[in-house]
DNA sequence: CTACGTGACGCAAACGGTTGCCGCAAGGAA
DNA sequence: TTCCTTGCGGCAACCGTTTGCGTCACGTAG
């Protein structure tokens, strides 16, 4: 089969814990045979054996990640920024997609668990008493969710959120609508509660719709449902829901801009390339997911000595087009 | 720490060969024992420890999977596919974003060699040698690409293309752009000679822009070229240049559909989104991931006396509204 | 010249399971 | 009753590394 640091041992005339330290631990060896032994093992082809190495040494160089729904063009971006920090440390990353199924969860979480060395998990949807099962697995950290005990980055969506509503009153809107995300969503209640208090601010009369999936034939739904409605503006719990809501909207010859305004909430790439562009409030998944890396590994290193961390970080409103003046009656 | 077997031998009575046995091979031991041995496992919160699993019985239970860009809308439904079906065989998967960066599957390929149970290649742009370097780590097999004595499951461009330069003389329109994805790119290739000999049979003449990178702003670059030529319909080399071609083209003030048809490649889930809809060959990419999935999973079982395995899938129009009739000048 | 410190390396025991092989006891057949 | 079969469970080796500790030789100080 493949090289073992046995063969080299032999290889070279040393023992294979003489071997073990030069290759990972060089400044217990002498540097002379240290080359040696590195130069035959690069000629040998030598891998060390990831699975045996973790296996006496705790490590794995390998750190879990659990999300809701890959698909779900919010997520990739934190993906690839934990998988690029990650990368940068010298782990790998191990991806759990729980489908919006958050049963799942802790299942996922509890096989992973040996085999990384921390666990990131970006789950809006599940319950607060399985996440605290969750929290017992640690070095673990929630993005964009608080667990009490349990560290984590968390997005706050009240200044955007307020930045939005701002905006739209700027523009002359008087009655907003608000498209609900999955009933039990702790993003959905932080969205709620931030549209209801930035709408109570700028006495602004909010509806609610809802609560939609977060996933276009939501939107596509909800669409009607507002068209129906009065508001002249509506502010949907992600990008998803705007969108499909933008699609339909259009379908039904109304003009999203002019005729009514939409934004969303994620700043997903999408947005930009929607038609109109839609406005939405960024949340910086990236960064949340970065900082949730670096968490989790000081956490691995520390041993559990450190207090649970908390991050914040903020998201801002951008502007594009799919917010205008209200349409004169 | 956690609880191993030995405690459960140790809590039982039993050795922990017959606690190993009760629980993952049940025929070898009395039903009783067995069902005694499972409960108190389950009553001390028993969680078998993978990493040792591992290291003697060879499996790993992980699949490994390499893509380019999993920001790219492309892929997440793949990566989804793959995920679902290994998961219903009890595999979980290790995701791999190389970035766009060829040079770094071998190695990332080399160091989850001992830990997964086989690998999936996603890699449209690396090398032919550095594919056959891959090749030797078998079980795997790539998707997308054909690697001579590998399994892969290759999508076959040409029926699409076919339909599209088809559907494109029947809208009347008689020139016809091509922009060209990366230069080393395979998929690229294959597109490249399709679409060249579907324009030939048709009789509608080609004329090719490029190479562009398969991201939104190499569409955006490439907008302004094709506004230039004389083409009155273009064909991308992915949906996400498409999307951006449409985005600039609308920025212009071209309507994509009535002044300028516009097809992309890929039918990602962005497609129906963009404005217009936009018409593409739908490239079968879930379905491809989950054959991907079982054909390295056959390999992985069969221990290399299968025969290298092809499987093909087609491609097909979807036909959406920005291709439209070619306008009268 | 002896004693002791130190650097370089080897020994062997883990890590937590899996698995081939063997022994033992009970049951059935002769 | 005796012998053989069969089922059940234990023993121990093993997977490939890491790592605490011991050994050995050499250099230096007393």
């Amino acid at each position: 089969m493949s090289v073992t640091l046995a063969d080299i041992a032999r290889a070279t005339g040393l023992s294979a814990s003489t071997v073990s330290r030069a290759l990972s631990d060089p400044d217990k060896v002498n540097p002379r045979t240290r080359d040696r032994v590195r130069k035959i093992a690069q000629d040998m082809g030598y891998v060390p054996n990831q699975v045996a190495r973790s296996l006496t040494s705790g490590r794995n160089d390998l750190i879990g990640l659990i999300v809701p729904d890959i698909a779900n063009p919010f997520f990739p971006p934190i993906i690839k920024a934990v998988q690029a920090r990650a990368s940068a440390k010298g782990k790998t990353v191990l991806i759990a997609d729980v489908d919006e199924h958050p049963s799942d969860e802790i299942q996922r979480a509890r096989v992973m668990r040996k085999r990384v060395d921390g666990l990131v998990v970006v789950s809006p949807r599940t319950p607060d008493d399985r996440l605290d099962q969750l929290a017992e697995l640690s070095p673990i950290v929630f993005v964009n969710r608080e667990v009490k005990g349990a560290a984590s980055v968390i997005i706050e969506d009240s200044e955007g959120m307020r930045e939005a509503v701002e905006h739209l009153t700027a523009l002359g809107h008087r009655r907003v609508g608000y498209l609900n995300g999955p009933r039990r969503s702790w993003s959905n209640t932080q969205r709620q509660n931030a549209v209801r208090e930035a709408c109570a601010a700028h006495g602004v009369e909010l509806v609610e719709f809802g609560p939609f999936e977060p996933q276009i034939q939501a939107g596509v739904r909800a669409a009607d449902l507002v068209h129906a409605s009065d508001v002249t503006a509506v502010i949907a719990y992600d990008d998803m829901i705007a969108l499909g809501l933008m699609a339909r909207l259009n379908e039904r010859g109304v003009r999203v801009g002019p005729d009514i305004s939409v934004i969303g909430i994620d700043d997903s790439p999408m947005s930009g390339m929607a038609y109109p562009t839609l406005t939405s409030i960024h949340v910086p998944g990236s960064e949340a997911g970065a900082r949730a890396v670096d968490i989790v590994l000081d956490l691995a290193d520390a041993a559990g000595d450190t207090e649970p961390f908390v991050v914040q970080l903020e998201t801002r409103l951008i502007v594009r087009s799919s917010t205008s003046p209200v349409r004169e009656r």
